[in-house]
DNA sequence: AGCCGGAATTAGCCGGGTCTAAAGTAAAAG
DNA sequence: CTTTTACTTTAGACCCGGCTAATTCCGGCT
């Protein structure tokens, strides 16, 4: 029924909104997608005749209920695919969401049953990223914060990784920062720089486009040093 | 490089030319893929741009060396995700095809080789159909013969069975027929209907369309009933 | 040899999804 | 309040992959 462009769209404009928030402008749909303004203009005007965004002129535009739940079918399908790689098929955190992109719109209902029974059914994938549940919920806001905004001083567990550049993924990975490790923000230096004391006690410095992606949740202070318990799956 | 859609029909092209040799005709690959001649025909005119097929014109078409190349690959996608949904997914032997054929556009060289490891390499799949191997060599001509080429009295072992008809495979699932099941024939009606006895002793009549789907090798008489021992995979 | 029927091709159309170039609009800056 | 600037939309084109209708070809039959 809906074209696997279709379901990027929706996709897209999911994770814009869930961020920014409606109204997403055409050209931050445009620069997601690496797409062109105008082709995201004539995209929008076909989503909008079948009921599954609503549009203001010049303003930008918006899920509708319906728009939102292909979204999530597709999310689901897009996460699920990322833990039973990384789980079943041996890939790395920094590989699956390629591949995951590639699958999401061509796997039939069954296989998504079957591959989340395999997985005990997950509610996160291996970049923390909630995965919506069967019935197509929706998703509760994610209250966690980012790492660059917080200061010197601060004890946080890391939440969220972005999953969309792998470069950047492989990068933490080796630094050992995933969802469930715990930080001490030891510096904040001009433009974004953060750097961090991981639980090991080794200093990172993360760029701004890094630390930006990553979400966090602040722990009370803790000057014994003993965070490094907090969530260690 | 190539669209899905292309790769559809070298392997629609592959798959007709196994069975009744080049030339492959328009007519024929519009039945296959179930689309009309003359779009067949603008399709085929592509194919040999990029020098995928040779054609002669009002003749019918055949693949170059590269274009079996690439009808291989699409096959040992299909035929390992066949194999991995039937034996890590708990998928049936009938519902394998449909899903397979969403997939096998769509997954990566490197999920192609993660598979076949979580497999063991395997060389045939559920259907008994051979999987071509990771370099993508031609794949010998199969030396099999047809159930209903078959006269009373003859006992023969299944080898293959078609697997482009769910319902089907079904209907031989349930009859206990599968690649390695040993029968004899027993009866030969008009117009191909071929009647069976399994190794349990049982006897099933099976219509035309089913028993030429189903490929077979020739066993020498044995009038001791012993057969049930060979191949029992 | 000539005709005829079946099969293949050509001609022409359409919708999807993309682009560039041009025109229009809204909001910020003066 | 007007002008500028940034963003959006419209206009027009293209390629892909499909269709129907019309035409052309080939091989068999008389």
């Amino acid at each position: 029924m809906l074209s696997d462009v279709m379901e990027d769209y929706l996709k897209a404009i999911y994770q814009i909104q869930s961020t920014s928030g409606p109204p997403v402008s055409t050209s931050a749909i445009a620069e997601y997608l690496d797409k062109t303004p105008p082709t995201v203009t004539s995209m929008l005007g076909k989503l909008e005749e079948r009921g599954l965004v609503a549009r203001e002129k010049y303003k930008g535009v918006e899920l509708t209920e319906e728009g939102e739940t292909v979204a999530l079918e597709v999310l689901r399908h897009h996460r699920l695919l990322e833990s039973y790689l990384a789980e079943h098929l041996d890939y790395s955190w920094s590989e699956v969401h390629e591949e995951a992109d590639a699958l999401e719109h061509h796997i039939s209902e069954e296989f998504e049953r079957r591959v989340a029974d395999a997985l005990g059914n997950p509610t996160v994938d291996p970049h923390g990223d909630p995965i919506p549940s069967a019935d197509l919920a929706p998703l509760e806001h994610d209250e966690t914060d980012v790492l660059s905004d917080h200061d010197v001083g601060d004890y946080v567990v890391v939440t969220r990784v972005s999953d969309r550049d792998e470069e950047e993924l492989e990068y933490l990975e080796a630094a050992g920062i995933t969802p469930g490790t715990a930080l001490e923000v030891t510096d904040v230096a001009p433009f974004g720089m953060v750097t961090v004391r991981t639980e090991g006690g080794d200093e990172q410095s993360l760029p701004d486009t890094v630390a930006s992606s990553i979400r966090v949740k602040e722990l009370e202070p803790d000057p014994d040093g003993t965070n490094g318990e907090v969530r260690t799956t």
